[in-house]
RNA sequence: GGGCCUGUAGCUCAGUUGGUUAGAGCGCACGCCUGAUAAGCGUGAGGUCAGAGGUUCAAAUCCUCUCAGGCCCA
């Protein structure tokens, strides 16, 4: 058999790769299952231009368990590469590479040769990612991987698009979105998400004086004062109390702001405010003021400067009054769309003022802290400034340049996506998400809460939006959803993956109706879109590969971490509905953040981001698989301790190894034949297997990897290595040679079905175990099926048996008795549900393991036990409820004849504290045996063993015979001796020693191997000639090797073990 | 401010529908084994189940609040 590779895991591991590749070993795989019923699985792209972190590794562990598992259980899963290639990440990468800091820069450049260098950009990790999720172990198809810049997936997202446009789910609209100036797009709520963070700002209270001949005027609180030369109206909450503030220091003006902020009034204020009368919110609708800062010509239609009425006012900060600007905030808009107000925008693109008539304002970028300086020196000015604040808040700022983004009005697309928000939460309620609060909760808070979905973005690499809209009439719209209609309009061809992208997309032009030309809108798409669209799009559908889509949707299974429930998980739920009502996918598996060892975030600004590469190096994929497997739900955020991987996943590795290590070193060559007589232990050991395999079906069947991969470990360390090895080693080295065909045709069997079960967990080191046991591959067998050898009966006496044999230990451990000196009798208790025979038939074992002879089961009637009640409060509390204390104090009260009467089954009547009797059952009292003896005692529940202590004679001579047994083996391998060298052995010592070993001189030369033992004084030459001390015992031990030429001994034949 | 998750031994984690004395691995201490040996095994110590209330005969488990950490959203 082969040996171990040297080098560790990663040689290991580098090995099986180049066989898998030379073998070709995934195709042959994906070759043999063509024809199985299908399982669906769908690879989330990434984003090449980017490295693969510890996440991903993360990530795609999983992935790869549960495709394998479905492959090995006779599935066929396709597993299809992706690449995510669009979007604002790639076009920063090239911003930065040429040294730009806006669109401005963009256009001078060209846009031509900018998409060509964001198609060159977007692969720059694409060989880092392929080849770390090739050293992981993951498999994919990357021959046929989809890509989202192709001109055939472009085509597919554009049939989906117009496909949504025949069904009135795209349209055109205004919409505030969250805008960076300097990148000069909006940004979608899942981009948003990643920008926030503390912020100082200054917001200020100005007045805003009413011009209904009183003297009031409005407070009105803002954190964006350069929104304020944009103002038209001032919210109220209707149902709100208004008071009037007056003060000394102001005389004549009344100000006019929420009764519940007084406090802040008075600070504002100073001592001394005075409340006056009160008015509610709804008799301030309808006012009109006078303009703060008059810069702006008011040049639309519509109605400004007036008080409207707002839902979303509350008094729990600023004045309880909230200033207008419909272009610069979702409310806003929301309000002016309601009330009619008119719309001001004096902001470019790149977002300075534009269009104003103060000199000094124009050009200024609106979030320039210098910007507000000069409005709140002029608001002071003017006298309508009241107080300056600091207030320190949470900000959107650009997920990629860090600018703090302003929210702007801006032609827009979107996908009518609230329109089928009921149908999204009934796709999502029937997808089994694993945990399932993910589903209910954090995805199912945020389709309860959906609105449109904003697909358009103003920036250059994208997916171009299909739409052309007439020049003349901007009403006149079409969408196209094939290359064929653009040729039939336009004439035009796709060359390449480039033509279809800007700018030569917007060169495409055909005469509209109407006589104008029609021309492409400038937008493109949301990125989200794209993978969103993957289940289409990556087989061209419907333009090709018509069948295989129907054979790959929906999704059985997709996994990605929680990042994603705004981003793939939405779009591909988002587009499956508004294009077909479709359910996406069936099962997800969500997993969290990777923290550092303390809990924390890994960011490249911490520092403290792990190298996926320097780690597999370092322990192996296989061990840095299991322990992301192993050492947490993967479900729940992990915090990653490097040192924490060699304990967990490592451990076990090693365990599994040296088992493997063991079997090769005694059981070469695996002997053929019938299998004999298996043993007890082996039956064991293959229900045990059995057991195994039917949880970790079940855990795996249910997504849950974490528990299916534990239940494999514990296996191989606690039942297989810990117990079956260690307690059947002597069948493997029999004196013949021979080992017993049984032992190791199971421990085969047991083997190279536990590489079976961990192949998919641990792909490489159980690829080697079976190759070395089945001379094939792993990847190409089945996965186990239980075969219902667990023997329930069985298993029960032999779980009995070890925790026996565990007590026994601690019992000795309690008298400082040492294992090697024999016992003569052990007493034990064991629960009832054990079943006696086979518990008798296990005994051999217990005494082997504890070292007693004999071992003697207390029944109830034996003497040295009482008896003692306890009441089971599960099924008494049922019964009794409130009474139970009572009836349980009761039970402890019985007579030991009620309690025989209630281990075989029958009711008795206990005395209640108030004279009364009541009847319990048999099931509603547990009893316990106490072993009465002075005997040392160890329990633990309804174990209990105890140990006769004392050391006849006889026993001490056997315990001496061993002690010296161990000293010759000790010698054998200080001398370098073969396990399988004959040697001849000596010994002198004093009269109890010398008596041992004459005594049990058969026993010590068979375990030792000696051919000849001279006790008593000897002369000759030896290899090792050592002094030994047992407890007060002193003698000596030689050795040698038999048959070495030395001069011979003239002994008697050995004499009979006793 | 809202939503979700987490808090159990020094560390990492289990803990079933509430039920008798809350477990494991690692680490630690002590010991065993020496034919898996640059391995293996055992025993032991170690816990106010974050805290406070509540429901219940009974709470690590259910409810409420508080505290701490994380994520997401405003």
């Amino acid at each position: 058999m082969p040996s171990w590779p040297a080098g560790g895991a990663d040689a290991l591991e580098r090995e099986l790769l180049a066989m898998w590749k030379a073998e070709a070993l995934f195709s042959t795989v994906q070759a043999r299952t063509a024809g199985a019923p299908g399982y669906v699985f769908y690879e989330g792209p990434p984003t090449a231009n980017g490295r693969p972190g510890i996440h991903h590794v993360s990530a795609r562990t999983i992935k790869d368990l549960v495709c394998r598992y479905h492959v090995m259980d006779g599935k066929r899963v396709t597993r299809i590469a992706g690449w995510d290639t669009h979007g604002l990440p790639v076009e920063l990468e090239v911003e930065k590479q040429l040294g730009f800091t806006g669109k401005q820069d963009i256009e001078e450049y060209g846009v031509a040769e900018f998409s060509r260098r964001c198609l060159e950009s977007v692969f720059t990790y694409r060989d880092e990612w392929v080849e770390l999720s090739n050293r992981i172990g993951y498999w994919l198809d990357y021959d046929r991987a989809y890509v989202t810049c192709t001109k055939e997936y472009v085509e597919s997202v554009w049939w989906l698009l117009q496909r949504l446009f025949q069904r009135d789910m795209l349209y055109r609209g205004h919409r505030v979105l969250p805008y960076c100036p300097r990148c000069g797009t909006g940004l979608s709520s899942h981009e948003l998400a990643q920008g926030y963070a503390e912020v100082r700002d200054r917001s200020i209270y100005v007045t805003f004086p009413l011009v209904d001949g009183s003297n009031r005027e409005l407070v009105v609180w803002t954190t964006t004062p350069w929104t304020l030369p944009s103002n038209v109206a001032v919210a109220v909450h209707p149902d709100l109390e208004y008071a009037e503030f007056t003060h000394p220091e102001h005389p004549g003006r009344t100000f006019v702001a929420a009764a519940a902020r007084a406090a802040k009034m008075e600070e504002i204020l100073g001592d001394g405010t005075v409340t006056g009368a009160t008015v509610r919110g709804a008799d301030l609708v309808g006012l009109e003021y006078r303009r703060v800062l008059d810069i702006v010509p008011i040049d639309g239609e519509g109605r400004h400067s007036v008080v409207v009425p707002g839902e979303f006012v509350t008094a729990d900060d600023g004045s309880g009054l909230v200033h207008m600007a419909p272009a610069f905030g979702a409310d806003d808009y929301a309000a002016g769309q309601a009330h009619g107000l008119v719309l001001l925008r004096p902001v470019a693109a790149d977002g300075t003022f534009r269009g104003t008539t103060w000199e000094a304002i124009e050009g200024q970028l609106v979030t320039a802290d210098g910007t507000n300086e000069l409005i709140i020196r002029r608001l002071k000015e003017l006298g309508r400034h009241l107080r300056t604040e600091q207030y320190v808040h949470s900000y959107p700022h650009c997920w990629r340049c860090r600018s703090k983004l302003i929210y702007y009005a801006r032609d827009s697309w979107f996908v009518r996506t609230s329109s089928v928000k009921e149908r999204m939460q009934a796709h999502n309620a029937s997808v089994a998400w694993h945990p399932p609060e993910v589903g209910t909760g954090r995805f199912g808070e945020w389709l309860s809460n959906n609105i449109d979905w904003a697909l358009s973005r103003d920036r250059y690499w994208g997916t171009p939006l299909p739409i052309w809209v007439s020049d003349r009439d901007p009403s006149y719209v079409e969408v196209i959803g094939s290359l064929a209609e653009l040729q039939e309009k336009a004439g035009f061809v796709a060359s390449d993956d480039l033509s279809v992208h800007k700018p030569w997309i917007d060169e495409v032009t055909w005469p509209a109706p109407d006589g104008g030309t029609m021309r492409r809108v400038p937008q493109v798409i949301d990125t989200w879109f794209d993978s969103g669209a993957m289940p289409w799009a990556q087989w061209h559908y419907p333009f090709e590969n018509r069948e295989e889509f129907e054979a790959h949707f929906p999704a059985d299974f997709i996994c990605e971490g929680i990042d994603q429930t705004r981003g793939w998980f939405y779009s591909l739920l988002a587009i499956a509905t508004t294009a077909f009502d479709a359910q996406p996918y069936r099962n997800v598996i969500v997993n969290e953040l990777v923290l550092d060892a303390s809990g924390q975030k890994m960011s490249k600004s911490r520092g403290n981001v792990v190298d996926p590469w320097a780690l597999v190096a370092r322990h192996g994929a296989d061990t840095a698989r299991l322990y992301l497997l192993m050492s947490s739900q993967v479900w729940q955020p992990k915090r990653f301790d490097e040192a924490q991987i060699a304990e967990t996943a490592g451990g076990f590795l090693n365990t599994l190894r040296n088992t493997w290590q063991f079997f090769a070193l005694y059981a070469d060559p695996v002997p053929d034949g019938e299998i004999g007589t298996p043993t007890l232990a082996d039956r064991w050991i293959l229900g045990r297997l059995d057991a195994t395999v039917q949880a970790v079906r079940a855990a795996f069947d249910n997504y849950d990897v974490t528990t299916g991969v534990r239940a494999i470990a514990d296996f191989v360390v606690d039942d297989v290595s810990n117990w079956y090895v260690r307690l059947n080693r002597a069948r493997y080295w029999a004196a013949d040679g021979t080992a017993d065909v049984a032992a190791v045709r199971t421990l085969n069997e047991v083997l190279a079905t536990t590489s079976r079960l961990l192949a998919p967990a641990a792909p490489f080191v159980s690829d080697w175990i079976h190759r070395a046991l089945e001379g094939s591959s792993v990847h190409l067998a089945s996965f186990p099926v239980d075969q219902g050898r667990l023997d329930v009966e069985l298993d029960r006496a032999m779980d009995a048996v070890r925790r026996l044999a565990s007590l026994g230990r601690a019992a000795r451990e309690t008298a400082a008795i040492r294992v090697r000196q024999p016992l003569a009798t052990m007493r034990v208790a064991i629960p009832r549900g054990i079943s006696a025979a086979h518990f008798k038939l296990l005994e051999p074992l217990l005494r082997a393991e504890t070292n007693v002879r004999a071992i003697e089961v207390v029944a109830s009637d034996a003497a040295l036990v009482r008896l003692r009640a306890k009441g089971n409060f599960r099924t008494l509390g049922k019964r009794f409820g409130r009474e139970t204390p009572l009836v349980a104090s009761a039970i402890l009260k019985l007579e030991p004849d009620a309690l025989r009467i209630l281990e075989g089954g029958g009711t008795v009547q206990v005395a209640m504290p108030d004279g009364s009797m009541v009847e319990v059952l048999a099931d509603e009292v547990a009893i316990e045996r106490e072993v009465v003896t002075d005997w040392p005692v160890a329990s633990e529940g309804r174990y209990v063993v105890a140990l006769d202590p004392v050391v006849t004679e006889a026993l001490a001579r056997e315990g001496l015979a061993r002690e010296l047994v161990n000293r010759i083996q000790r010698l054998r391998k200080e001398a370098g001796y073969d396990v399988s060298t004959r040697i001849v052995g000596g010994f002198d010592g004093d009269p109890a020693l010398r008596e041992a070993a004459e005594f049990h001189r058969g026993y010590i030369a068979a375990e030792t191997l000696m051919v000849e033992f001279v006790v008593g004084p000897s002369a000759g030459s030896w290899d090792r000639h050592e002094p030994v001390a047992i407890d007060d015992h002193a003698g000596a031990l030689a050795v040698r090797r038999f048959g070495d030429g030395r001069s011979p001994l003239t002994e008697p034949a050995p004499s009979e073990q006793p």
